[in-house]
DNA sequence: CGTTCCTGTTCAACCGCACAACAAATTCTG
DNA sequence: CAGAATTTGTTGTGCGGTTGAACAGGAACG
């Protein structure tokens, strides 16, 4: 959200540099490393605005000079100096909430992951105790953190429906909760009280597909999840997609065969009972305890069977609703739509082309996920970082310093 | 669009400026008039800040001061004086063209109307044909205009597929038209350049339902129409949803049921043949060349028949779909809609309440138009007149006065 | 080796908004 | 009915942020 939206505001001086240093960092976050002369042109300001804005960055402890990279030099005159992520800058807790692991991480600016674990979970087990091992996990990773580098807060990616709002976690067929509100749970397993961020896993995947992998510019973008139940989360104009309550994008539950499977949300051939993980399973006869790894499973495939290409024809059917409604430039195919894409691509395309409007169909292209599996996790970093970007010099001033000092007490 | 989005660029004081002299005017056509103490508390600027930049409107010729309006005064204190819109102020020239007539009305800030003509239009009838006739219609619209007031530019609904690049005319299948150059056909006709610009029909509903209409302050909106097509246009955190071509909002191609008629596009079983006008046309016997007309018919009906309530409980139906999707606040129902959803509003909200999920379910409203079957109208003028809010300045700088007199050479 | 080209740095200037003080206009209160 | 209280318009000053010009630094080019 480069200019964030506001409510009609007006917008006075104050506003503008807050403005202009978190659009600098939000550039600087972006590229990882990145040349003043670079930031001038790219944001249309003075070389000596953006030397101030550079040097209150390295003041705030955030950014640190570098050297120009060798190679890559274009052209006569001075070089330019480089602006790098400080390596004792801030970072944030991001949380991949699975519906059979949880997957923690540190992550700094640039969406580097500095440190990592992760710990199966009991599916249907109690939210108390999946917030005890998530907190586990999050003492594991700051163990090496730097004390001087500030923690700006949580994020986290959940399988379900997540009310905007309050991060209240609705509904998580998949785990079996209704009204749980995680991120309270989390903090109180942790005795800290930092900000915390929750949002569908769909949601989260398109916004770090966005912002560093398959879709980098793309501002019309659909990240497809495919996650035992399926789910969309919508890039539109560059911003998130989130709807009144936060529940936008459950496509899981469009209606494709009236005729079909009865559905767990009450009705009768969803799109979810064609291409769902439970389908599919049934379809490659699967046995059930292994549907949450059904990605594993159809990665080892060599060929895909009868039964996955009807599968591959309808995920592409399907997709093409979604493309009439969207007109989306990008479709990322996440979760173990990766895996079934690679076996069924052909199937999945024909069936697109056959169903979509020919406008939109011709601009608008099938990708697979430009970072693995590691979307939802690297989205829950995004939305945790997102404050810094609003205005740096309040987020770092909430932020909390020497935090293994403080889950120790 | 309050703070437009911009792409990471960074921010002057020039631009701050603009922006709040954009956003004053914004706030003066919402709210038609305002005191200037409202306007201060609205946009959070200081007093002396808001005197400024309402001078700067007067001299630009676009708002007038007003005396406080009768009644409706609260508490002590000094009155405000008033903003109004100027009488001789800017205006726009806003076109809805429909299968079977056009209607285009000359417009002022605030959305007043300040002259309207329409004119039927042979269907199926060459592009050029119908641009002299909407040309026709927009010098009797300027009859009136005075000669000082400046035309900031056409805006024009469309019912079919606009490329939002350009406005050329994709697909408009009531028309029999394809990739057409309606604005330039247009502005040769009248012999004028001024800017253009062209959308459809649903998209513009939705725009003008939300700044006027049954969606005011409410920034997750869709507007479905129903025009012998379907479609629909959505507001998105305020904004319009667009897509990457322009082509978002194609929901009357959305399965509904695979075993169904054959749609036109190719298909079978599309939504728009269980709920467009030609099915609807058929299900109550209605003759095919009042087909354009079946808002009046619908609205002739005393009772619903059965088919009828088949009918709404398609509806229902299909728009669960789109709220599982889209997550909205307030769907607007316009075209023939308006008076099917008068007929069998129960049928409607039942099929809905059957299918949406309980989340986006209970946060969502069924509304008819607060403009009745002005909506495209009126949201044709609200795109003309953007511009005024990005930079009035510009806008005002580059706008045509005298039109008449150069209408006539 | 000098020229050319681009960038970093510094400082004065400009522009826009905020703030304070005062005047104006209405309501409230005794 | 008169004075106090309240809110707003007006004016001049000050502050903050960006701009632009001038100069210096650093690398490639001929």
């Amino acid at each position: 959200m480069s200019p964030q939206r506001r409510s009609g505001l007006g917008t006075n001086q104050e506003a503008i540099r807050r403005h202009n240093l978190g659009t600098l960092l939000r550039h600087v976050h972006g590229a990882g490393q990145i040349s003043r002369a670079e930031l001038t042109s790219l944001m249309g300001l003075n070389r000596s605005t953006i030397a101030g804005l550079v040097g209150e960055l390295e003041s705030l402890g955030v950014s640190e000079r570098a050297s120009a990279p060798e190679g890559a030099r274009q052209g006569a005159g001075r070089p330019s100096a480089g602006v790098r992520i400080a390596a004792d800058g801030p970072y944030v807790i991001a949380v991949d909430l699975g519906v059979d692991r949880a997957v923690v991480a540190r992550i700094g600016l640039g969406g580097r992951v500095l440190q990592r674990a992760r710990a199966p979970v009991h599916s249907h087990g109690e939210a108390w105790q999946v917030g005890a091992s998530v907190a586990a996990l999050i003492r594991a990773v700051v163990e090496d953190a730097p004390a001087a580098a500030p923690l700006v807060g949580i994020g986290i990616s959940v399988p379900g429906l997540v009310r905007r709002s309050d991060g209240l976690i609705r509904l998580a067929p998949n785990l079996e909760w209704h009204d749980v509100s995680f991120g309270g749970i989390v903090l109180a397993a942790l005795g800290l009280d930092v900000p915390v961020s929750l949002a569908n896993d769909a949601d989260l995947g398109a916004l770090a597909e966005h912002t560093r992998g398959a879709g980098v510019g793309v501002d019309e973008l659909i990240y497809v999840s495919g996650n035992v139940g399926v789910g969309a989360g919508v890039i539109t104009g560059g911003h998130r997609l989130e709807g009144a309550g936060g529940y936008a994008g459950e496509i899981g539950h469009l209606r494709f065969n009236p005729d079909g499977r009865p559905c767990h949300c009450g009705n009768r051939g969803c799109w979810e009972t064609e291409v769902g993980a439970h389908a599919i399973a049934e379809a490659i006869s699967c046995p059930p305890d292994k549907v949450a790894q059904l990605d594993e499973v159809l990665a080892g495939f060599d060929k895909p069977s009868p039964a996955l290409r009807v599968t591959g024809t309808a995920l592409g059917q399907g997709l093409a609703s979604i493309v009439n409604l969207f007109n989306p430039q990008v479709v990322v195919l996440g979760g173990y739509f990766r895996s079934l894409y690679t076996l069924v691509g052909a199937e999945v395309n024909a069936g697109l082309a056959d169903r979509a409007l020919p406008a939109p169909l011709e601009s608008v292209t099938l990708a697979l996920p430009g970072l693995g599996s590691d979307s939802p996790l690297l989205g829950a970093a995004e939305i945790a970082l997102e404050p810094l970007f609003v205005d740096p010099v309040a987020a770092l001033g909430s932020a909390l310093v020497d935090v293994r000092a403080r889950l120790a007490g």
